[in-house]
DNA sequence: CCCTTCTGCGTATGTCATACGCGTTATTGC
DNA sequence: GCAATAACGCGTATGACATACGCAGAAGGG
């Protein structure tokens, strides 16, 4: 009754199973006209396409010239798919140049972050996809992994070499979730990323009052808002603090322990 | 033409102006039967009480014991209720004691991120509705502005307190959602927190191979996993990491600048 | 050779957001 | 007062969409 995997305790969706390659294929019946492979990839086009919410499982099916209903042969719910999206969207990591060449923590780390954050403003759709608990797909073990990996030189405790990669991870998501919505907007209507941010600081001029807001009327006074902002800018300045930040508890930690 | 509000440049999604008061009422036909704040009161309590997903015009319409168009009278889309929602649980901040007191910035960004996380906790909903661009409701500026006052001591251009702000803003939203996550997994199944995380570590322990992910492989042997976690701790340890960060930026500018 | 099992898929159901238009109700200009 | 004018509440209709159900045909296994 514990034999497959079905009612074991820690179990995975089904057709993740898939995704980590423990799939007893059935062998039995016909064999199968798509693959998970071709439905996710078509799933992933039409996301890259025409966004996120173009992905319908009617959408997707007419893609790979099967019907709506096929695809629940391969994917058990919609929600599976988009796990399998993720997961292919973003792909396993690059191995960490900075670790190679034995680089310290720090370099590690921002690499690996610059690096997340790529996949992600290649695929910015990926920030709609409704987040559906910790990750247990190949990918995100990936670089799960490989992050606690740049860290291995630091002296921290495993548990927080977890938890700064937990931290600097979902940085990195936010920051680009700013893009996608800034993107998103650009799209909609149809100006360009300047427009948009100049036409958000106009409507800040309108609503924001001097004496209720004395900060954000400062912000607009100085001229901060209007500068062509480097689309790095807030990317580098956030990691900037959060390395700085990690340094600071690595120096704390390295002096109560034994160093490496 | 450009006397009303209607094509200005920066605009606001017509309802919002309601939210500021700037609301034109019509004064011609009927009395109104129902109001813009009964309606968002009645989502919110549909959101508490039965999650986001719950949330369809139907059963708000429902719950204030009115038709679903009727609702459209108030608002124009769903997107606009949501907005009116975040900004109607999220509330207006409380006055920042740390900076009545004149401790320090970090007492006080420690404080406000505090603050801004136990209104997230109070309405996990929140974490579930799509973003959409840079805030631009009175409560959502009120936030930022105080963000920005407990940063008025450090001495940090005007740029950079925004920087912080949306820093820390986004790191309390990203705590918050792994929160949020986890208590609708705890829901879902009718199970207890430390039994969904159990149950998740037994997961990673099936998937994670020693060879390849020797740092999760790590991790898991070091029960760091298994002890009943504090659920503020990585609250705790990101919002410190964080703070020191910013401290390191500000010892930084203090040197280049005058001191308060 | 038949029986089991899996396939693709047509059909049906239920949920939603929302466009449209109708009858009704206040308010305003005369 | 009175009609013209808006705004109101809301019934109906439309069009997506996810997905349950069941059937008919295909492939191996005994």
């Amino acid at each position: 009754m514990a034999e497959k995997s079905s009612s074991g305790g820690g179990d995975l969706p089904a057709s993740l199973e898939a995704a980590w390659g423990l799939r007893d294929r059935p062998a039995k019946g016909p064999k199968p006209g798509l693959s998970l492979e071709r439905i996710v990839a078509a799933a992933v086009d039409v996301a890259s396409a025409d966004g996120l919410a173009a992905v319908s499982m009617g959408r997707v099916a007419q893609e790979v010239g099967a019907s709506t209903m096929s695809l629940y042969r391969y994917v058990s719910a919609k929600d599976e798919l988009y796990v399998l999206m993720q997961e292919a969207a973003f792909g396993p990591p690059e191995p960490l140049s900075a670790l190679e060449s034995g680089a310290g923590w720090r370099e590690a780390l921002a690499e690996w972050a610059s690096a997340q954050r790529d996949r992600l403003h290649a695929h910015l759709w990926l920030l709609r996809i409704p987040v559906g608990g910790p990750p247990a797909t190949p990918n995100s073990l990936a670089w799960w992994e490989q992050g606690i990996q740049a860290l291995e030189g630091s002296g921290l405790a495993e548990g927080d070499k977890t938890s700064v990669v937990l931290l600097v991870s979902n940085f990195v998501r936010s920051e680009a979730a700013l893009m996608a919505d800034l993107a998103a907007a650009v799209t909609a209507r149809g100006v360009s990323p300047d427009e948009v941010t100049a036409s958000y600081e106009r409507t800040l001029r309108r609503l924001v009052d001097p004496d209720r807001h004395p900060g954000i009327s400062r912000l607009l006074e100085s001229g901060a808002m209007s500068e062509p902002d480097d689309p790095d800018y807030e990317f580098t300045f956030g990691l900037e603090r959060l390395l700085d930040g990690v340094g600071a508890l690595i120096r704390k930690t390295d002096g109560g322990a034994e160093p490496a």
